[in-house]
DNA sequence: AATTAGCACTCGGTATTGTAGAGTGCTAAT
DNA sequence: ATTAGCACTCTACAATACCGAGTGCTAATT
């Protein structure tokens, strides 16, 4: 075997040992599991170049190999291949879409918790987001005086409800013509435009009973907003306890109470690109101090819609890249396949591509070579 | 100061040291702090009867003493003093309700993360459980052919939505129909009463299109079942992570794992009582392992009410009872007066009470004196 | 030039020992 | 009933020694 070729057959023997063991990788246990055939000193005289180029590095003097960040982005991006996912995992993930269909984003959270349970790392998704979605029809619905419910049905059978409580009663004439003003007012508009500015021009069409119609304008706007507010979900945080490199309290207190925060997590999922397919980021990659040692693998479903959302795990950079990435990539291709049969798509055209990943390619393929 | 009385100031002492400290307590350090006057070989000998008569034990020959669950017991029931909040955690409290009016389940939400961050410890509440709630009103909204809006409108201004999605269209005609036959048949019917044989009794009152309407009863059953789930809300957990109890990573994740699983919640909102005011259970009064060395401090809030609800904290048994006690005994109070105010009380008259608490006394007072 | 056997060296982890000090129980005196 | 005094116990911590895994370097081999 040529040298250049050998010494990415150790890096990605490093990568993967490590990554079972969680250990240092000695020349040793390479020769005996991933290289038979040639010495040990030549594995080391190999990793002491690739520590050179910072694809490994030595916790100390008399310790093996661990990977650097670099040496994972290497392994993710020429080294790895995808492992299809077992049959067994295919059956899990199939049953958990099952479970929530036909109401899709139920269907998200069972399998954001199945990642979870499969693959030990925390899973994560995001609802969508509706800010680009066009409002169909709203509905202000009058339970009595004081009690209202407001029910806004966007794009992609997108509904969403809010019940608001008054200090003071509005008669049914009343919130019946709000309820017609809104509809008037609102349907096909996209739901980020509703704001401030919406209630001024709101408030002009009425003349009678200016305070009370500014109060429940007011706590509509306000529902409305908070209904493009993307929901966070979060299953298998504990399983982070258990990895080796979270093992100690502060470190794992950290981790949870950055999971812990959506509106942390939720800046986590605007990182992410716009495309489809299985992003990864690595360590720094993510640009987040507490997640330094961790890694993100992050989804978008239904990418081609104005609905689409993230799913995705966090885990130690320590993480099984083939085995997840394999999992993502056949999730998001069912999920896509399921959730389409029961959308009806009315106003972008859906066209099913197949799961195919990207990776940001950080290090260029003649470096290892040489 | 004769001898029974001294061994219930030690007693005290200790708890209270040990409460502030986490450190096994030391005859010496309860004479410099709060026996000052008598000998530590008093106290030694006072100690070692507290010992033999399990108020009190030592880890190891040589350390000082800590509370036994049953000293933790006897120090709330005949030694402890409910402390007066602090004027800025009184502030803080009444800021948390303000801020959820006069939404007062979102009230709930808000002064369970306060208490939590006040206290230190991990808070939890409950949503008040609806089985017994009558519906005043139940709205069927059709939004197009496939998706529904099921609006349930019980006592005490409660209000569910849930959305329903359908596999096959339903028409405007016959959804209203529906929807006038859940109003006639369930208005004024308590929502625990909803079930198999709601649906069986429905059914027969239409002819057309069994398929479909069975489809449709059984999802709107099923959301209604739904609806009188508890909803628990957690808080400060991590707060759980920094108490030396809990400093070892194994009995965090232990703890988390529990905490996290909302139905393990749930029936620790069982265990506790039906009346109002503060209770307390210490270790494994909670009946449950992963709690052995915790405590569980739960108040019901509008204890009067068909609609009332839980609110709570989880620290280690070495908790500030003093303060806690003195916390929720205020914080009930206020949410009762606020919420009143703003609810209509339309079918229970709601007594005010001062906020008494109840401790189960399990220990005879004699024996601590003898 | 590339590979390898051999060997001295480094260093973290574990076990061992020693020591300081906190806290006790007991006894005899008050 | 209380207390001073003292011998005793036990943990926590630091210092030390030692084992073994794994290395880097050198010289021999292909």
């Amino acid at each position: 075997m040529n040298p250049a070729e050998r010494k990415k057959q150790i890096l990605r023997a490093v990568v993967e040992e490590y990554i079972h063991t969680a250990e240092p990788v000695g020349s040793a246990a390479i020769v005996r599991q991933y290289l038979t055939g040639v010495s040990s000193a030549t594995i080391r005289n190999d990793m002491a170049e690739l520590e050179r180029t910072d694809y490994l590095f030595q916790p100390h003097t008399s310790a093996g190999r661990v990977p650097t960040q670099k040496g994972y982005r290497a392994y993710l991006d020429w080294l790895m291949e995808r492992q299809r996912p077992k049959a067994e995992d295919m059956i899990e993930l199939q049953n958990a879409i099952l479970r929530g269909m036909p109401h899709w984003e139920k269907t998200i959270r069972e399998v954001t918790e199945t990642l979870a349970h499969l693959t030990g790392y925390a899973a994560l998704s995001a609802s969508p987001r509706l800010s680009k979605s066009k409002i169909k029809q709203i509905r202000l619905i009058r339970l009595d005086g004081m009690n209202l419910v407001l029910i806004v049905f966007a794009d992609h059978d997108m509904v969403k409800h809010h019940h608001i409580r008054l200090e003071f009663p509005i008669d049914a004439a009343l919130a019946e013509q709000v309820s017609h003003m809104l509809n008037r007012e609102f349907a096909n508009m996209r739901m980020e435009y509703i704001d401030e500015q919406s209630f001024v021009r709101m408030m002009c069409l009425f003349d009678a009973n200016p305070e009370l119609i500014a109060k429940v304008l007011r706590l509509i706007i306000k529902a409305i907003e908070e209904m493009t507010d993307v929901t966070v979900y979060l299953y298998g945080v504990s399983n982070l306890f258990t990895c080796p490199e979270f093992c100690d309290i502060e470190r794992a207190k950290e981790l949870y109470d950055f999971l812990d925060d959506t509106s942390k997590v939720q800046r986590l999922f605007m990182a992410a690109g716009e495309h489809g397919g299985t992003q990864i980021m690595i360590g720094s990659e993510i640009g987040i101090p507490e997640l330094e040692d961790c890694s993100l693998v992050l989804a978008r479903y239904l990418p081609e819609r104005t609905v689409s959302g993230m799913i995705g795990l966090i885990g130690p950079s320590r993480m099984d890249y083939s085995r997840v990435t394999g999992l993502m990539d056949y999730l998001i291709k069912h999920l896509d396949r399921m959730i389409c049969k029961t959308v009806n798509a009315d106003d972008n055209q859906l066209i099913l591509r197949g799961g195919g990943s990207f990776f940001r390619p950080l290090i260029r393929s003649d470096e290892i070579d040489g």
